[in-house]
DNA sequence: CTACTCACG
DNA sequence: ACGTACGTGAGTAGG
């Protein structure tokens, strides 16, 4: 059976642009439209299999419309320039998918449309039409399908005539009345005013047709009888723009529009150059994928018992090499092998991990270990902490390319070899999921295939190592990277190998607690729902709260009712099982991430936790916890506090010692902003939110009370995010009046403040990026684009990437500066934990005193700023107690 | 695999 | 007018 797929070109093309962020290619082309329309056709070809394929677009901006009505389309925004700049390259993608593309002058997408379903519906051929526009539904027919997109955009609502009467009670030649009535703002189609979906549909089902509801007008009464006598023309012509023209004169011949595939090598070709990256990575372009690797011919041994011995001189002093970790957690993975770069004769030797291990791999291991022996690899945190859980230590790496690129771009979300050496016009090389495949169907290949590939990103290593290395120094984020990033590696590997002790008994117990509690609860909820429900589904709850017991609903969310805790909060008052749910929420989050989660994490060996903090994750240079994360431990609500006590030291007669920094990003932004007000206020030592207070509403530090103090607590933590007065309404529940006007006080207060935000955001337009204070980059493309929601993220993201990113800067130095100090002093306290503001320790009771002094002025003497840095220390048996 | 919710700074 | 506060990770549901 043939099936024929229009996709209405205009419409598809404009949906994809404003549902996706404004992506960009490395040279700036904005790729945004072109990537969803790219999906949708994927999506289509794959699950539609169509026999037959079109793409129409309209041409010209005058079509015979407009001659009936000059403003059609008028006071319609112009496409802005990042959409049309994509047509171009749609229609060369069409071409790469050999999908005929169809377009004539004088008319739009939809008349062509309109003609070739005119002639599906006489010869009894299936369409599936594709677009977003509601108007297309007047052609369905039992022949044609029309797809609507829904939010997003590969996502459609597929209408026959039968939904359509079930959704509308209306025929599809009906939907041409419907917007006769209600009109159509995006086209400047006028409708009667005051009629929208609701009435217009009401008196349809009465009267069938405008022209019937026009007779009958004289029946009606009141305001609608008026505005419809009165707008009886502009209903009619109305009506009439929204009618597609079905006879246009073209070639409805179906053969021309027979589709046969894509073209592989064409569209690997176009996806390069748009850098769609994930599509490359997960296309099967079979007949592609011959010349990714063809350019370059390897010269590789695979090392065996006999060749090994030789190996180690061969590596000489300095050399990269690529360790292959198999695993998502480098705390227990396996290691596949190491491919080394022999200079000597340009060549390459692999060596398999268990030769490696074997005792005839003991000279590799030592120059592993060797610090003299300098090593350029990818991913040095990982493979340190994977060899080490195998007994080999890692020493000596003086380039990190994985950390080099995450520097130069700390937002690129595909930091892998393969994705390196495109980004940087290195040869091509495979991907890892296409030589392992992945998830489920991840398989080691066999010696050969492996060896090649592993091989293949030691060499694409070795030619990034000098690319990035100029990049940096470009960037001026040389010092940034040899100073603090690379051996920060080291440090946390360091960390995290000697992990944190937890009370896995006391863990237990408190979960016996919670699970108790959190039994009564799941009675009385049931009790009060009047039926048993899963109360983990946000859907089951949503019906029981807002249909069966029938509460207010306020909040949406894409899929249906909206039950956070924000909604439930405000429904507390009306029925006793919100503060149920509540509560069990609370207790249920701690049952399954805190105490379920956690336990799972701890080493039975060793009743340890050792997480794996993420140094290439985080786009303004935090780090980021996994494995378990211990970085959202519960500290605000006591229940949840309680699970600090299960930290505990890991040697008998030890504490734990906990420092954090005091406001570090209202400090920083004193600093960079060199705001006098804000600068006073640190250098004083005062409460910065009740000095805030003091100055935003201009009273005496005994008059601030405490809603003064919170007012002006979100106010500047909303300076630190990148203010918004819609962002501080919703913080403080006030009216966004209201809470502009807070702002506005306190710009007025704080000058240098509001300087520092309106400069930002001109250099960032400027350059096309932010900094830190130890040079650590974001780019903002999005900050010119023309859609506001993108461009004022990427404003708030300019003002707040600088401020978190100088404190992430500042906290890594301390850490770097704290690992060497307690080396070189010789101490037994170690570093365990890092928490974006605090670093946890423990420590012997006789370094106590000593700890409790260095740590805070280790902290506090990270990098001089204009304004003091200050830390407070606290320590006792547990993680709870050194608060 | 995505959406929702919620834990932290 | 537009409609979001910045940065993360994890667990559960449900297609």
């Amino acid at each position: 059976m043939d099936k024929l797929v229009i996709i209405d070109g205009n419409s598809i093309a404009s949906r994809a642009f404003y549902a996706l962020p404004l992506l960009s290619n490395s040279s700036g082309l904005h790729t945004n439209a072109v990537y969803g329309f790219t999906t949708m056709l994927l999506k289509l070809i794959e699950e539609e299999k169509p026999t037959h394929f079109l793409v129409a677009f309209d041409a010209g901006k005058v079509t015979f419309r407009h001659k009936e009505y000059t403003e059609y389309k008028g006071g319609r925004a112009k496409t802005p320039p990042e959409l049309s700049e994509q047509f171009p390259l749609i229609k060369e993608l069409l071409k790469a998918f050999q999908i005929p593309q169809f377009e004539l002058q004088g008319y739009e997408a939809d008349d062509i449309i309109g003609t070739l379903t005119r002639v599906a519906d006489e010869s009894g051929k299936q369409v599936l039409l594709v677009s977003g526009d509601k108007d297309m539904l007047q052609l369905s027919s039992d022949q044609v399908t029309v797809a609507i997109t829904r939010k997003g955009i590969t996502e459609v609502e597929r209408y026959n005539p039968a939904e359509i009467m079930e959704k509308y009670g209306l025929e599809p030649k009906q939907i041409v009345d419907l917007k006769g009535l209600m009109g159509d703002t995006s086209d400047n189609i006028p409708g009667i005013p005051g009629v929208g979906e609701k009435t217009a549909l009401k008196l349809l089902h009465e009267y069938g047709s405008v022209e019937e509801v026009l007779a009958h007008a004289a029946e009606m009464k009141g305001k609608m009888k008026e505005k419809i006598e009165e707008h009886a023309k502009d209903a009619m012509m109305s009506k009439e723009l929204a009618t597609i023209f079905r006879e246009v004169p073209m070639d409805t011949d179906w053969a021309t529009f027979r589709y046969e595939g894509y073209d592989g090598q064409a569209l690997s070709s176009m996806f390069r150059k748009l850098e769609f990256k994930t599509l490359l990575e997960k296309m099967d372009f079979s007949g592609g994928e011959a010349d990714i690797e063809s350019a370059v011919s390897l010269d590789i041994e695979v090392i065996s018992e006999a060749g090994i011995s030789g190996l180690a001189h061969a590596l000489g002093d300095s050399t990269s090499l690529h360790i292959e970790i198999v695993g998502e957690n480098p705390h227990h993975s396996e290691v596949a092998g190491v491919a080394f770069y022999l200079a000597d004769g340009d060549k390459y030797a692999y060596v398999p991990f268990e030769l490696l291990m074997s005792e005839a791999g003991q000279p590799i291991q030592d120059w592993l270990s060797d610090e003299s022996k300098k090593k350029q690899l990818f991913d040095q945190h990982r493979a340190e902490l994977a060899l080490a859980w195998h007994g080999v230590r890692l020493r000596g790496v003086d380039f990190d390319v994985l950390l080099a690129a995450y520097l130069l771009d700390p937002t690129e979300s595909t930091l892998t070899v393969s994705g390196l050496a495109f980004k940087y016009g290195l040869p091509g090389i495979r991907p890892d999921e296409d030589v392992f495949g992945k998830g489920a169907k991840f398989r080691l290949p066999e010696l050969a295939a492996l060896s090649e590939h592993l091989c293949r990103k030691a060499d694409t290593i070795r030619r990034a190592v000098p690319v990035l290395r100029e990049e940096l120094e470009k960037g001026e984020m040389h010092r940034l990277f040899y100073e603090l990033e690379l051996p920060l590696a080291g440090v946390l590997a360091e960390m995290e190998l000697r992990g944190i002790k937890v009370d896995a008994a006391g863990l237990r117990q408190l979960g016996d607690e919670i699970a108790g509690q959190l039994e009564g609860i799941m009675a009385r909820i049931y009790q009060l729902a009047g039926c048993e429900f899963n109360i983990n589904s946000p859907k089951q709850l949503g019906e029981i709260l807002f249909e069966k017991l029938g509460l207010p609903a306020s909040k949406k969310t894409k899929t249906g009712y909206s039950t956070d805790a924000e909604v439930l909060e405000r429904l507390a008052p009306y029925s006793e099982i919100v503060g149920q749910i509540l509560q069990y929420r609370q207790l249920a989050k701690l049952q399954s991430t805190y105490i379920e989660g956690l336990l799972k994490e701890v080493r039975p060996e060793t009743g340890k936790v050792h997480t794996y903090y993420r140094q290439t994750i985080a786009a303004t240079g935090r780090l980021s916890s996994q494995y378990p994360n211990l970085q959202n431990i519960p500290i605000r609500l006591e229940e949840g506090r309680k699970i600090r006590k299960v930290f505990v030291p890991s040697e008998p007669g030890w504490y734990i010692l906990a420092a954090d920094y005091s406001q570090i990003e209202l400090r920083v932004l004193a600093h960079i902003s060199q705001d006098e007000k804000l600068k006073e206020a640190f250098l004083q030592n005062m409460d910065i939110h009740t000095k805030t207070a003091m100055d935003v509403f201009g009273v005496q530090e005994s008059e601030v009370d405490s809603n003064m103090r919170r007012s002006a607590k979100a106010v500047n933590f909303g300076i630190v995010y990148g203010i918004s007065d819609y962002g501080l309404s919703q913080n403080l529940a006030i009216t966004r009046k209201e809470a502009a006007s807070f702002i506005e006080q306190y710009f007025a207060v704080f000058q240098g403040v509001r300087t520092y935000m309106d400069d930002i955001v001109k250099d960032a337009r400027r350059d096309g990026y932010v900094t830190t204070l130890l040079q650590r980059r974001r780019y903002l493309p999005e900050i010119t684009a023309s859609n506001f929601n993108l461009r004022s993220f990427a404003e708030r993201t300019a003002m707040n990437s600088p401020i978190q990113g100088s404190a992430a800067d500042i906290i890594k130095l301390a850490m770097v500066q704290m690992a060497e100090r307690l080396k070189a002093d010789g101490l037994k306290s170690r570093m365990l934990l890092q928490v974006h503001d605090e670093l946890v320790f423990e420590v012997p009771e006789e370094e106590l005193e000593l700890m409790k002094r260095i740590v805070p002025e280790v902290m506090a003497d990270a990098l001089k700023l204009d304004v003091p840095l200050q830390a407070d220390v606290d320590y006792g048996l547990t993680w709870y107690d050194a608060k």
